[in-house]
DNA sequence: CATAGACACCTTGCAGTGAAAGGTCTCGCC
DNA sequence: GGCGAGACCTTTCACTGCAAGGTGTCTATG
């Protein structure tokens, strides 16, 4: 299976990284690294497409961010789910289920149902 | 449910065209008409959105165009899909199966697997 | 006949998005 | 000292969905 396009992802990233931050915060460099591992080879997001985003919901006040030092001694910048950020994942949660159901309902057109 | 926002469709109206058309030839209208109506409330369509989508695909030669008279006696444009215009199509569906897996594996992260 | 409304087509302009490309700094190691 | 990896960042671009606005025709109604 080819990588996913842009238009096919349009629109999800920012779910995809507010999910991950659902489970603990976590840093640009790292968020990346888990969304293109557990996504194996469907997804190899570069850094230019993750700290955009990043930049999109921390302005928007769904995420928050902190400098602090990590294991390595570098600074990372520390983004954690902010209570906005939990509502607008729940929302996007079920933006997806709905998208699923009418690409489902479009897609696999079980012998249209006999028009009353 | 919310309707769908545009960034939640982003990339998957041109899916969605192409298989209303995998069923037989149909023109802009009509093709609004059936999304909306199988999406239920999540979906509707302006024709402002319908026709420039169905520009780009007759331009890329995924679908091709004859003007026709339809019951009503008024002028139609039908469209139909193509050859590459249906290996487009396989590929979407790939895309979109794609994205699914991803999506899900996300979402749901399901206690992660005990990293080896 | 005139008007309204559904049918059916179209275009322009805008805001938002993912991604490539390019750039900076720091730390640890050779 | 220099190099690579970690970690951050910005600018620019193409594309997309959509609102808004516009045209014409057919049928039905008053």
């Amino acid at each position: 299976m080819a990588r996913l396009r842009k238009q096919t992802l349009d629109g999800n990233i920012e779910t995809l990284i507010l999910a991950v931050l659902e489970q603990g915060p976590s840093y640009g460099y790292q968020i990346g690294r888990d969304l293109n591992q557990r996504a194996g080879e469907l997804l190899q997001l570069g850094e230019g497409t993750i700290y955009p985003v990043l930049h999109r919901l921390e302005e928007r006040e769904l995420i928050a961010a902190t400098w602090r030092k990590g294991d390595t001694g570098r600074q990372r910048k520390y983004y954690r789910l902010t209570p906005k950020g939990r509502r607008a994942l729940v929302e996007n949660r079920q933006q997806w289920a709905g998208l699923v159901q009418v690409m489902d309902a479009v897609l696999q057109p079980r012998k249209r149902p006999a028009r009353a």
